[in-house]
DNA sequence: TTGCTGTTTCGATGTTTGTCGAATCAGCTC
DNA sequence: GAGCTGATTCGACAAACATCGAAACAGCAA
């Protein structure tokens, strides 16, 4: 707890490293590490998913499930691949889930794609 | 005013879609279209083929290949993938194909991930 | 034409993934 | 406690996917 002043290093995180891929190639260390957050948001309803979380402060899964085709378990499935990739928290209060996108998660990921506006 | 003046242009394009996902929640078919771009770059192989060949402004096949542990075959795979998506476009010249980014694409997904500073 | 090289397509294969129903867990209210 | 509702985990299964080697294609050069 004493050395806080020194290097943040580490930074095996995901995401947080790279300059955008359309001024350098990715190392395949980053490639891997970054990979797992777009494959988050592959599926159709992970990416509608994490739309409508991102789009309001907090999201109940009771009113997510219904929004969907799929079965709660289906869902629930889903909310763990976008919580595992960082991309949304979870927060049980009483009886209900509520989930909450990082916004830093997005915006790392948004850096990663920009392009000069040329 | 429902009707513009003139044709909002079709746009069964992907992703030139919406607005970022933090500020509108993604309809079910917009989701669909646009979820293939994120699959297309959620392989780690891909991901740094696509950062390859965006960070240059032109990239050899016979290039490309020889940066990865898997085969030729598998590496035309995954450029077909990306080009599929629209991510990229090939063009062959005489014996060697190369291939470029298509940088508005890579804006488009950069802005629908765009989470306002805060 | 016959070769040679770079690239893609074809088939096959083992793995991953999206989905479900059933079972389980979490937390409320009788 | 017992019972209820919301959410997750478990186990199973079909579909999709990454990968390979072999074969085919494209285009040059003897």
């Amino acid at each position: 707890m004493s050395k806080q002043a020194s290097i943040p290093v580490t930074d095996t995180n995901a995401a947080s490293c790279c300059p955008p891929l359309a001024v350098q190639a990715l190392s395949p260390a980053d490639a891997a590490d970054i990979a797992p957050l777009f494959k988050a948001l592959s599926d159709p309803v992970r990416l509608r998913l994490m739309s409508m979380i991102a789009s309001i402060d907090e999201a109940c899964v009771c009113d997510l499930t219904g929004a969907f085709d799929v079965s709660a378990p289906t869902i629930s499935h889903h909310l763990k691949v976008l919580r595992e990739a960082g991309l949304i928290v979870g927060d049980r209060r009483a009886t209900w889930v509520y989930y909450r996108a990082d916004p830093d998660a997005l915006r790392r990921l948004a850096a990663l794609l920009q392009v000069h506006p040329d």
